[in-house]
DNA sequence: CTGAAAGCGCTTACAG
DNA sequence: CTGAAAGCGCTTACAG
């Protein structure tokens, strides 16, 4: 079976008698022919063992049946984060509604700029964008639609975000209402994607509202006090150890996502520092470990699989020449108080 | 940008004065042609904005640098289960080193057949397949290659598997060293592709090892105490709803999942049972969330990223003509005690 | 109801 | 080093 050659369009119309005209209906559009000649025609298909071969036949109609989802990291990282996943969740549930598939796209050699000149797909969603990436006049070129999700909004950027920077800003509100005055920052560095100094960029944004928030209570984030960590639980950890040298400790941590967070919290219990007691930690996404992690992690929570949905959505109506209501879709956050943060007033 | 039509190979060669085929080797093999002529068509390309269609290009070459994942259940479900996006993440890997993408497949129109009748990929990875499927003959039929995790060995049916029979063995042994008697199983559905009564598919060896041991302890499962889920929290939940019912309570329950394992847990937290001390719980597949929980859940441990890795790798053999040492690939399980299960004994 | 033929956008063996 | 032409396996407008 592996070695034979399969059966094309052309030998079921030779083997029945009729044309590929008449083969081609019989597959999908039956109505086109006489039952009888359809029957002949998907009997002689059975017995010869053909099936349509997808990638011709979508080649033909100038279309994939699939949507991309570029991986912002290698697999490794991305798919590890709870938060993609959920994100990528969203996506499926939408694209198996249109009966598409979704392909997960890691860098190509490394480059994310090959693997969306390579993309065998109708449009791609992104996480983290801005229109003035590589990848972005490639998809122009392509003229491939795209969407992205926490990246930074532009006229031809569709996006889908929540308020990063108000979220950041009752998150760090939270904790100075708790009495913390000595804080560090675990930012995000601009990922995979990013070029230097995005102002409106989810982790600038993010900063800029931790920024407003210590600025009402007079106080500035030195460099110092913010360290840079790639959005894994391993460099989370790495970012913790790297906390934990300090004498004497900071009493509290602001993480830019939960994954660092745990990673952070991880590296604490390793070092048998107590949080919150010790320290404070607290994270940004409410990914499903985050409630269920001892002691529960304060966070803020973004509606992740929702983000994928309107995301898949908004790619479908650009495919269908429909209109977007909106090309800047928000979604709204909650911040969630939970033990990990603890309260110094006392 | 949107409106208008991409450039062809054609309008290039037309443009630079050269021929398609010299503007395939300027993209394909440089070497072919002087540089001249190559820089020529490259600045023609840019200029017009071309980018080689990947469609055609794969179509001429019969290829489509994917590699197929077939989600079991519908997308909603299957992405939730942790144990399956580990599997996804092993996958996701292998790809990523080929230089392939991962497309995720999730039923079409309600049909897993028809999904992989119309599979624009080079290869596809199954979970829980039987080699008398109606998708194993499509992809007979189709010549695509394919593996199976947790399926049933077969000669035409390359698979991943850890020892289930053993595996589960084990662990009511523990449950029933640990001095339980009153056991409820809460068995997985043979799921979506599966056939009835498949003595060898992974649930029924998981349900056979759970026998042995019990038989060694003169015990045996009546029909009452095994309930079948799906392999949901949703569906853990229920399933736990209903345990609770009893009276008395059954003093262990054994899941074959840690997903149903923990949904059973919600529903005691939310009835106010006690775990372990009013019943114990233990699972299948150790999910990361099995640490993490209070209590953290007695489990076997599968190593899911690679199963999922070694089944991608077996793949890309296939793909290359390449010999498999063995066409069934075992990898060991560990038996993990946490708190969830009580000692009963003393 | 049926079929001959052009077309989708590439690759590549072959000839010069 | 270069190009004309066949081929990959389908779909579909058009004519009968």
């Amino acid at each position: 079976m592996q070695g034979s050659k399969r059966p094309t369009i052309n030998d079921i119309a030779r083997e029945s008698g009729f044309s590929k005209t008449a083969v081609s209906f019989a597959f999908n559009d039956p109505s086109r022919i006489s039952e009888k000649t359809c029957r002949t025609i998907l009997e002689t298909a059975k017995r010869l063992g053909y099936i349509p071969d997808p990638m011709a036949r979508n080649f033909s109609l100038r279309r994939h049946l699939s949507i991309g989802f570029l991986l912002p990291q290698v697999v490794q990282y991305s798919l590890q984060n709870p938060y993609t996943m959920q994100v990528i969740q969203g996506i499926g549930t939408v694209c198996e509604n249109h009966g598409y598939t979704l392909t997960l796209i890691p860098p190509l050699h490394k480059s994310i700029t090959e693997a969306v000149r390579n993309a065998a797909v109708d449009g791609l969603i992104t996480m983290g964008m801005t229109v003035d990436m590589d990848i972005v006049s490639v998809m122009q070129t392509r003229l491939l639609p795209y969407v992205t999700i926490d990246g930074t909004p532009d006229e031809l950027m569709p996006s889908v975000n929540i308020q990063d920077e108000q979220a950041s800003y009752d998150m760090m509100q939270l904790v100075l209402a708790s009495g913390h005055t000595d804080i560090v920052v675990a930012a995000l560095s601009s990922d995979a994607f990013a070029k230097e100094g995005q102002p409106d960029s989810v982790p600038s944004k993010r900063m800029q509202g931790f920024r407003r928030a210590l600025a009402e209570h007079n106080l500035q984030l030195s460099d110092d006090n913010i360290l840079v960590a790639e959005c894994t639980l391993e460099d989370g950890r790495r970012i913790g150890k790297q906390i934990l040298q300090r004498k004497p400790l900071p009493s509290c941590v602001v993480a830019m996502s939960d994954i660092v967070a745990i990673g952070c919290m991880l590296a604490c219990k390793e070092a048998n520092i107590q949080v919150p007691s010790d320290m404070s930690v607290v994270g940004f996404d409410n990914i499903d470990e985050a409630a269920c992690i001892t002691p529960p992690l304060t966070t803020i929570s973004q509606p992740s699989k929702e983000k994928g949905r309107l995301a898949a959505e908004a790619l479908f109506r650009i495919l269908n020449k429909e209109e977007l209501a909106s090309a800047h879709m928000q979604v709204p956050y909650t911040l969630i108080r939970r033990e990990s943060l603890a309260d110094r007033k006392n």
